[in-house]
RNA sequence: GGGCCUAUAGCUCAGCUUGGUUAGAGCGCUUCCCUGAUAAGGAAGAGGUCACAGGUUCAAGUCCUGUUAGGCCCA
């Protein structure tokens, strides 16, 4: 096989199996074809500029059409998007989402898959009626009627679209591939017919029906809330708490007592129709010499405060029954059921008196507790919020603003015992902020705790990642699971498809399309707009009964929208192709939204599909955290601390704020977004891998070599070559395991790190080799880059398509046209050298030690030594190659054994090794290491050098110990420069004589001369011509180093002589000087 | 009141699943070194009660319990 074979194109070749990538590996690349060579690549990059040119080239070439024709037949890796809301403009959390969305369905691409992305926009519900209402200058429903529906509806499905353009624009900015130009709508006829099969679905199985229930409602949108609204609506409200004195007309202590009871709601007070004790608590009579009053005996203090003493003991049971006069007389109460004790086990001793206040309008225990006593429903304030107009004192008031007034008459009467103000968590209207009350209203419920098992199960089959969402936040949901409020009163959203007969109210007809629609009117309605009004005007009746059949008014949660999308999006089952559409994408294997839709539309997905099909519709689910401002709070308009997305990119790069939200700290916790993250990302991850792109091209353009021409078998090549192979295939192997188990976090720093080792030891080690051309070292190179480019394309997907233009294809003519349509690459372990890793880790180790024991002797690392020398083990351990890697680097003659050197050189110390003698002596383990530590290090040391023991004396008892169990330093003794960390030494010999002291010089001159060849602005690979003038010491070195100076610095003539005068003919050449050198040098061109 | 998450250097965060000798990285600061790709790189220094208190263990940042503080969600 030919070819440049690290990436291969076919991976997945159409046949409807995967087949895994053959045994090619890149050690051997020959080819005779003649191919083009590299693009020239610049050395500083424009990387938003570069963006662009990415997405102008992905737009001509169709890259992302084409990443699903070539997947054709090929097995599939299904990926919902959740529909955003186009109801306001993108900001930087979207990105975060659709960063998430967009590198796993590249991955499982690249991987084989054929990964379909429909792209889809949530178009009903409330948040699009409050933007119209706003846009309109309304103030509530009757606005909206008096408008009229069909024109409102109208602007609402305007207003959905509207920022639609922004969203794409984000989404393209961001290298996030969603189709965009078939995308599911909420509003769409096919779509709200889906919705109506699955509520046909729900309907017939007895899970959807109507009920009477005390449900939170938002007074200005005139609606009930589901749970999952009202759950993104709590905000901290200060409220009155007020304890008001019930006076008992009944029972022992009837015109003697009042109760004392608490509420934070006083408006509710004029409803009042029980109160509620807890029938095993103990209340107390108590008294302060003027009043008595009954409260719970935990709390006498808590509410009455000092100085109380108590009358009377009852059970929370005695006192049922005792009646007592109302707090107010506003309303008029229609039967003599009402106004005493009832006990109930909700009450607790927390908080207040012990003694609940109930409105059974205003509380869904109330309520229950209501409907058991037999009470009548009272409830004098209307769907708008207000109490009617009529009554006297709080005649027509807004609820909430109520209150002021109604605590003001309790405190004129005397009935106001303490009045405090309340700081809780109430639940607002999550669109407009209003106040919820807790109000009885008819209203249609799917009975989902019916299903609460099958929920259950589902979550047990689904992957969360982070898993504690799992069982933790997700599963404590669903164990607390209640019926879902399904209605709503208001206009634009999905009808709910419900006809009743207006002759017998219990005559439902669930309708499941307009096509059954058609059939039960008789007449064709499929081209009905099937929102309000028009379809509330179908009206139909049936043979043999009386009556017509009328659609009930309500509209559906939007959520239910979203949650029916797997289905939906294809129009199933009516549509026609939609269930072969279904079935192939039928469950999602992944789904990625924030945190926030737990009990969104994570919970709406499951539920409906559980519901309707018995089964989840996602296998695994990203749950992000939230994305907050450099500050660490939210982002909002009102702190100014907000950051735009486009504009962010255009400063940093999609791929620096993709690569952040990928890959910076953990995606599941909430995380910091500002500057300073993303250009560090800039300058350390992506700049890094451009430069060394970049040095690679430019060697590879000098030297005319391109992949065609061959390199040596991996084997063959230098320790580095073979170390940079392993560890390359150890990568792909890492970050596809990441990848796999959705951790990009991991997968990031792997690859950063790779990064960094490449050019900062592979390369800066392996410069001089580039320089000559050394094929090994740019095949090495070229297929490593080729590689990385390849693993890091679906994180940074524009930097990694550039290089792929500039280094893969133009060198292979067998490459894909873009990286986005290349294969995943699949790690050869045949490539991999076991311990070569560790051996350059030791490598790398000891030179960092030998620069730190420069620095400490204060011997630059121009200048060369003689010798350094290392523990025997790292002596043998390094082998010739990496040897002399390291006395490159160190700038030595010779690295040697201490175990060379001669004996009185070196001292030995020993100590133990925890973890290996932790495991064998347990408790012994400090002593044994005590032991150790006494022992004669020498002796030890020679005894387990050969794999032998040493026996140390551990309370009389004779233990031996081998070389796992000891770490054995040596240490060299005076006139060295000497570096000992955790067993690791360098020495340095120190001592210089003429020829190191002339060589040293020499290169300083040699770096005085690049230095100027560089400030000159000449190219890397320009000949220069030199001369230069110094004195004594030097003079002799640059003349004793004339060819090895030539040759560094590209000079084909440097010779001594008196350079011309700075003032003179500077347009000739490049003077420089050194004074503390003593070497002035003149360099031209050549 | 309940559930979950978090607490490690001035700042941003790894490390905790699987306990092990002297707890890391980046940014920022100081001093050096290196540099014919680099907006880079390296060495040294300053900077840590690993939130607190108990417990388990030969050994705890890591495991267990409790507490405190912050966050999110729910009542």
């Amino acid at each position: 096989m030919g070819g440049r074979c690290v990436h291969q194109e076919g991976w997945y070749r159409g046949a409807r199996r995967l087949v895994p990538s053959s045994s090619r590996s890149f050690v051997t690349c020959r080819r005779m074809t003649v191919t083009a060579s590299y693009r020239p690549v610049p050395a500083h990059v424009d990387l938003p500029a570069t963006e662009r040119d990415v997405i102008a080239l992905w737009e001509s070439q169709g890259t992302f059409d084409k990443s699903l024709e070539q997947r054709e037949g090929a097995p599939r890796w299904t990926f919902y998007e959740g529909p955003p809301t186009a109801n306001g403009t993108p900001g930087v959390h979207h990105v975060e989402a659709r960063v998430f969305k967009d590198v796993f369905p590249r991955f499982r691409t690249m991987q084989g898959y054929r990964v379909e992305r429909k792209g889809g926009w949530d178009c009903h519900g409330l948040p699009v009626e409050i933007a119209v209402e706003k846009e309109l200058g309304f103030n509530g429903k009757p606005d909206i009627e008096a408008y009229g529906i069909a024109e409102f509806n109208a602007k609402c499905r305007e207003a959905v679209l509207r920022n639609v353009g922004l969203f794409e624009e984000m989404t393209e900015r961001m290298g996030y591939w969603v189709d965009t130009d078939d995308p599911y709508r909420t509003m769409d006829t096919s779509y709200v017919e889906s919705v109506w099969w699955a509520l046909q679905q729900i309907f017939e199985k007895g899970l959807l029906s109507e009920d009477y229930r005390v449900a939170p409602y938002c007074p200005r949108c005139g609606t009930g809330l589901s749970d999952h609204e009202v759950a993104q609506g709590y905000e901290t409200v200060v409220d009155p708490s007020v304890f008001v004195r019930f006076p008992l007309t009944s029972g022992p202590l009837a015109g003697e007592a009042s109760l004392l009871v608490w509420t934070t709601t006083p408006w509710t007070l004029v409803s009042n129709a029980l109160v509620a004790a807890k029938a095993d608590v103990t209340y107390v009579a108590a008294s302060n010499g003027t009043e008595t009053l009954v409260v719970a005996e935990p709390l006498v203090e808590k509410a009455l405060g000092e100085g109380w003493t108590i009358d009377a003991r009852f059970e929370g049971s005695d006192l049922e029954g005792w009646a007592y006069q109302r707090p107010f007389e506003l309303v008029t109460w229609p039967d003599d059921n009402a106004h005493y004790i009832v006990t109930e086990d909700y009450v607790t001793t927390d908080d207040g008196s012990g003694l609940v206040h109930q409105a059974p309008a205003f509380g869904a225990d109330d309520f229950l507790s209501g409907r058991r006593n037999g009470i009548a429903m009272v409830n004098p304030i209307d769907s708008s919020g207000h109490f009617e107009a009529g009554l006297d004192l709080v005649g027509g008031a807004f609820f909430k603003k109520a209150d002021a007034a109604l605590v003001a008459d309790l405190d004129s009467r005397g009935l106001l015992f303490r009045h405090v103000p309340y700081e809780h968590a109430y639940p607002h209207c999550w669109r407009c902020h209003t106040a919820l009350m807790y109000y009885a209203s008819p209203a249609w419920y799917v009975r989902t705790t019916v299903a609460k098992d099958a929920l259950l199960r589902e979550n047990e089959n689904t992957a969360w990642y982070p898993e504690t969402i799992q069982w933790g936040r997700y599963g404590d949901w669903l164990r607390n699971n209640v019926d879902w409020a399904l209605s709503r009163n208001r206009f634009w959203g999905t009808p709910l498809p419900i006809w009743r007969n207006d002759a017998d109210p219990s005559k439902l007809v669930c309708v499941g399309s307009l096509a059954e629609l058609s059939e039960l009117t008789g007449r064709d309605l499929s081209g009905l707009d099937p929102h309000r009004p028009y379809i509330d005007d179908v009206t139909f009746t049936r043979d043999g009964e009386d009556g017509t059949y009328r659609r009930v008014p309500e509209v559906i949660d939007a959520w239910f929208d979203s949650g029916s999308m797997p289905f939906a999006q294809w129009g199933y089952p009516h549509v026609e192709g939609s269930a072969e559409k279904f079935e192939q994408a039928f469950p999602a294997q992944y789904i990625c939204e924030a945190i926030d839709q737990t009990r969104g539309w994570f919970y709406s997905l499951m539920a409906v599909s559980t519901l309707v099909f018995d089964k989840n519709s996602y296998e695994n689910v990203v749950c992000l955290g939230h994305i907050l401002a450099e500050d660490g709070r939210k982002m909002s308009k009102h702190l100014g601390n907000i950051l735009l997305p486009v504009p962010l990119m255009d400063e940093h790069g999609a791929d620096a704020v993709r690569w952040f939200m990928a890959c910076s700290g953990s995606p599941w916790q909430a995380r910091r977004v500002g500057h300073q993250a993303l250009q560090e990302i800039v300058r350390k991850v992506l700049l890094t891998y451009w430069n060394t792109v970049a040095f690679h091209v430019l060697y590879a353009r000098t030297a005319g070599w391109s992949p065609a021409d061959g390199a040596p078998p991996v084997a063959e090549r230098p320790v580095l070559d073979r170390w940079l192979a392993s560890r390359t295939q150890e990568l792909v192997a890492e970050v596809t395991a990441c990848l796999e188990r959705f951790d990009t976090q991991r997968a990031g720093a792997s690859l950063a790190q790779f990064v960094d080792d490449l050019s900062n030891w592979y390369v800066r080690r392996s410069r001089r080799r580039f320089w000559n051309g050394d094929p090994a070292a740019l095949a090495t190179l070229h297929d490593t880059l080729d590689v990385v480019t390849r693993l890091m394309a679906p994180l940074t997907p524009f930097i990694t398509e550039q290089v792929w233009q500039d280094v893969v294809r133009p060198t292979d003519p067998q490459a894909a046209e873009s990286v986005h349509l290349a294969s995943w690459p699949v790690a050869d372990d045949t490539l991999i050298v076991a311990g070569l890793d560790d051996q350059v880790a030791l490598a790398r180790r000891i030179t960092e030690l030998g620069r730190a024991a420069r620095a400490e002797a204060k011997a630059r690392t121009r200048q060369p030594l003689r010798r350094a020398l290392v523990p025997s083990r790292a002596w043998e351990q390094l082998g010739d190659e990496l040897r002399t890697e390291v006395e490159d680097e160190l700038n030595v003659g010779a690295l040697e054994s201490l175990a060379g050197a001669s004996g009185d050189l070196v001292e030995y110390s020993a100590k133990g090794n925890f973890r290996s003698l932790g495991k064998r002596f347990g408790k012994q383990t400090p002593k044994v290491a005590a032991a150790v530590a006494e022992a004669d290090a020498a002796a030890l040391a020679a005894a387990v050098a050969d794999g032998g023991s040493y026996a140390v004396v551990v309370e009389g008892e004779t233990v031996e110990v081998s070389a796992d169990d000891v770490i054995v330093s040596e240490r060299p003794r005076e006139g060295w420069a000497v570096v000992n960390d955790q067993g690791e030494t360098v020495a340095l010999d120190l001592e210089l004589d003429e020829a190191l002291v002339q060589a040293g010089i020499a290169r300083e001159v040699v770096r005085m001369l690049q230095e100027a060849r560089k400030n000159a602005g000449l190219e890397v690979t320009d000949r220069i011509r030199v001369t230069w003038a110094a004195s004594g010491q030097a003079a002799d070195a640059v003349r004793a180093h004339t060819a090895t100076i030539s040759e560094e610095v590209l000079a084909v003539e440097l010779g001594e002589a008196a350079p011309r005068p700075a003032s003179a003919g500077q347009s000739e050449g490049y003077v420089a000087s050194d004074e503390d050198l003593g070497v002035t040098i003149s360099l031209v061109k050549a």
